[in-house]
RNA sequence: CGCGGGGUAGAGCAGUUUGGUAGCUCGUCGGGCUCAUAACCCGGAGGUCGAAGGUUCAAAUCCUUCCCCCGCAA
């Protein structure tokens, strides 16, 4: 089938790939502009566009979507159909109108739970143990069109949001192939979603990151979880600066101490008081301007003080 | 040339302002203590101080250039 693709970061990339291999005719992809990113602010191509180009298929990074141009380009390209992998903007109603077979959506949530920017972070932070891809027709509103498949996966119990995204990422290429197929012999199905049960899962923030010690140990954990790789959650009840918290464990210990005061600090890591009464241990962190390390490691060079 | 932090023993850090014998904790090796130990005591090994150049009687420390790591921005 000839398709247009959209797509921006890592997780749009095995889609795309998944729909090459599988010999369709991808006539063109759209991917958010080069933007200064990183240190030193040079412009860097999306992950999107860097796989686009080595399979040679023509990239197009417009600004805007609305002023007419956008749309100009796809009706040259005349796709039969459009599939979206977070690309990071919405469509005009003009563009989803355009091709024969409609837009369908890579979304990494069993929607309509989770629509949204973040929605694999916020099935972690959640301490939901499970969630999945689905694809679906797109809709003027967000995430919001019919659904077209689905695939669950279990959350781990010590799985990172990192960890899921990528998984994710796989198993929506693979549902993706399937339901292009299905789209392509006519058997595709078209479920409406319950909008009654629609969450959202909004975009992430710094906001997000610091530990507030009075809730539960687990919730902490998951926090810890759901906000790797980005902002990481964060703390400065170890020595008075603030640490990113990579990994850590619960601990089943009760504890009358003061929430956020540290139990014990040593090889097997930090223990932290939480609000119900059960201990956080700390495994992996990272000091500002340093790399992240074991929490053996850290307290070689940082002492902390206890209480 | 976007802004800031950093690179010192296997690991994590101090020392740089004010140039003058390379330091701490942990690990490691040897010995001791102990019923025993990841505990404690004694001793040892291990570093061209990120790289190159410059200033100086003398540079981890001051000057110049470069490399690498981390954060900010999403």
């Amino acid at each position: 089938m000839r398709i247009l693709f959209m797509g921006t970061p890592d997780f749009a990339v095995p889609s795309l790939e998944a729909l090459i291999a599988a010999g369709h005719d991808v006539c063109g992809v759209f991917t958010q502009p080069d933007k200064p990113k990183n240190r030193g602010m040079k412009l860097q191509p999306t992950p999107v566009k860097v796989c686009a180009q080595a399979h040679d298929i023509p990239v197009f990074q417009p600004v805007k979507l609305r002023d007419g141009a956008a749309l100009a380009q796809i009706q040259a390209l005349s796709p039969e159909l459009i599939v979206v992998a977070a690309y990071g903007r919405i469509l005009p109603d003009d563009i989803l109108a355009a091709p024969p077979k409609g837009c369908i959506n890579v979304h990494s949530s069993l929607l309509p739970k989770y629509r949204g920017a973040a929605p694999i972070n916020w099935a972690v932070l959640n301490g939901d143990s499970e969630t999945g891809v689905t694809i679906m027709h797109m809709a003027h509103d967000l995430d919001a069109g019919d659904i077209i498949d689905q695939a669950a996966t279990p959350i781990g119990p010590e799985e990172t949001a990192a960890e899921l995204y990528g998984r994710l990422a796989s198993l929506g290429a693979e549902l993706l192939v399937k339901v292009v197929a299905e789209i392509a012999a006519g058997t595709a199905k078209r479920i409406p979603q319950d909008g009654s049960c629609a969450t959202l899962a909004p975009m992430l923030s710094k906001e997000l990151s610091l530990v507030d010690w009075s809730r539960g140990a687990q919730e902490i954990y998951n926090q810890i979880r759901g906000l790797i790789p980005w902002p990481a959650a964060s703390t400065d009840v170890l020595t008075g600066e603030p640490v990113k918290l990579w990994g850590a464990q619960v601990v089943e210990k009760r504890t009358d101490a003061k929430p956020g005061s540290v139990l014990a600090a040593g090889k097997q890591g930090i223990d932290v008081a939480c609000g119900d009464g059960l201990t956080l241990r700390i495994l992996e962190l990272q000091a500002p301007g340093s790399r992240r390390m074991a929490a053996a490691d850290y307290l070689r060079g940082h002492p902390i003080p206890m209480g």
